[in-house]
DNA sequence: TCTACTTATACTCAAGTTGAGTTTAAGTGG
DNA sequence: CCACTTAAACTCAACTTGAGTATAAGTAGA
């Protein structure tokens, strides 16, 4: 009579280095991907945390260490097809509840059917590290504004999401405003996931400036965790769970530039860092940068258990 | 075969004005105050929130504005007798799903069984605002620390946790770290709902400085909302939702304080605040004041469309 | 009406932080 | 040995913060 719940665990794993922000992604029979996920189990599971473990391990070799909850999907109409193939009972409410982890290496996963994935590949409008990317102001904004134009009495506020979402005329781009970003681009229809729910495209833009779907609300969710991470960056000592035990300032910089999707100032980036005490140099150097060698650092642990640790500052670039 | 899952919704809806900080509460049978909370149904709620809305309404006749999902809680052994009293099929897994609500007025909600309570009431060890209190360094350190000298090999690691979260030996008290606070009472055994689920009462303290407890893990819900609304308000405008249309700044600044449960500097917090653009004044004075009359603001929502926005700074009084 | 009290608002100033360089050091590859 | 790359130290003006002083404009009561 009453209508099963499921609840499904979705984990957003990350690493970074130099190059680029990367997220454990498995892949699926028809070559698309998504997140490693899994039904949460009431009678195995003590906690959830415990569940999303044994499904990343399972899915994908990966031992997540540091983990944290994300939200809590539970709106009607987004739990797609793929997401009920899988193994719900058919007829029941798939709610979802997605968690961010960290971790400083990108473990070897080829035994298994997942891949560390540049995440800018499913957010390809999301990387300002080089500049503005093109697309933003040429394929995405146009196909916005007019499905905001579309919109009869909503074009003016359709507008100004927009502007505030996408940096247009003189506004900031914010990077943390990700979910933002990809909610207004899957409501007007252009994310290809809009499609496949139902909604009805109605307006175009060349599928390379739209970035890669992923099964069932999994991109979603992903956008949801870069979007937390970025923030958190700055208010939490986060990154150095990105890090290995040693490494040099710029690599810090780049793996801080590769998350938030912005080129840093370098040398304020580094007075800043010098003045939260976050790190120490361990007197030893490394010649693999092609200059003058860099010294080592680690991160000092130890400042977390000394109250009030901010995250790292971000000085524009 | 299958456990069933049943999804709760919990609401914090938070009012303040210059005396305190409230919270609305549901009162029960037996005295024991809780959440507004029902059961979300599958069938017939489209999303979380608009199910929460509906028990809100239902059980305290308030119609909630602003609202933020905060976290979903579902660990083996926190849900309680009480919870599954209330109309759970029994043997289902109950997991929960907190939130947050912001409304600038205490309504009459004086036919309901409802009523809005000084949070401090729940916490009173939070309120600094007229210094620390005395109950955190007279009732509620002795009791932990006896607690993490029984620790047993794990009695360093207790020490630290109850350092950093009560700010002793000079560690600064950190206002948001009220969850962390409420976690080391309960796990510590001095909070009364530890006992209630089966933990035994390991060390005492008066019961005054411990706090009035609720039903089910609600304590702990609201310990997370206070703790996501005082991180909230530095970053984000969200203040004004607690403010009427009208509002003095001693007004704004005490409703600051009183979320924070910590003074301000009057001079430095004008300051930025004019810096901010957030309010604007009206030419409007009042004499309610006692003293010079001062003048009406208002909050400019069109900041809001101007990007950046962040919230009000705090500088320590 | 004058006085004490309360609160508002303007102004000051030193110390610290930020943004944006410049300069010099120390490696690599050809 | 030269061009190139990156590290790290140093400089300096503009701005922000913390803390305080001075003055304005009301109320309540002697």
């Amino acid at each position: 009579m009453m209508t099963p719940i499921a609840v499904g665990l979705s984990a957003v794993i990350v690493a970074a280095d130099a190059n680029a922000p990367y997220a454990l992604a498995t892949r699926h029979a028809d070559g698309a991907t998504g997140l490693p996920h899994g039904r949460f189990d009431p009678a195995g599971h003590r906690t959830f945390e415990l569940g999303l473990r044994d499904w990343v391990r399972a899915q994908t070799g990966f031992e997540p260490g540091y983990v944290e909850q994300l939200y809590t999907f539970g709106d009607l109409g987004r739990e797609l097809p793929q997401a009920e193939l899988d193994d719900a009972p058919s007829g029941a409410r798939l709610i979802s509840v997605g968690y961010l982890g960290l971790t400083p290496e990108r473990t070897d996963i080829s035994a298994f059917d997942a891949v560390w994935r540049d995440w800018h590949r499913y957010f390809p409008w999301e990387d300002h590290r080089k500049g503005r990317p093109d697309i933003v102001d040429h394929a995405i904004a146009p196909a916005l504004l007019s499905w905001a134009d579309a919109g009869g009495k909503n074009a003016t506020a359709r507008h100004a999401r927009i502007q505030i979402a996408f940096g247009l005329d003189n506004q900031p781009w914010i990077e943390e405003r990700t979910l933002e970003r990809y909610e207004i681009l899957y409501e007007a229809g252009l994310a290809p996931e809009a499609t496949r729910d139902g909604g009805r495209k109605s307006v175009k833009a060349p599928a390379e400036a739209l970035g890669e779907p992923m099964i069932s609300d999994h991109r979603r969710i992903l956008a949801t965790a870069i979007g937390r991470l970025r923030g958190k960056i700055k208010y939490r000592p986060v990154v150095f769970e990105l890090m290995p035990e040693k490494f040099t300032l710029l690599d810090l910089q780049k793996v801080v530039e590769a998350i938030l999707g912005q080129p840093l100032h370098k040398q304020n980036f580094r007075r800043s860092l010098d003045r939260s005490e976050l790190v120490v140099g361990l007197g030893q150097f490394t010649q693999a940068t092609g200059g003058r060698p860099a010294e080592l650092f680690r991160f000092r642990r130890e400042a977390l258990r000394e109250g009030h640790v901010s995250g790292v500052q971000t000085p524009r670039g």
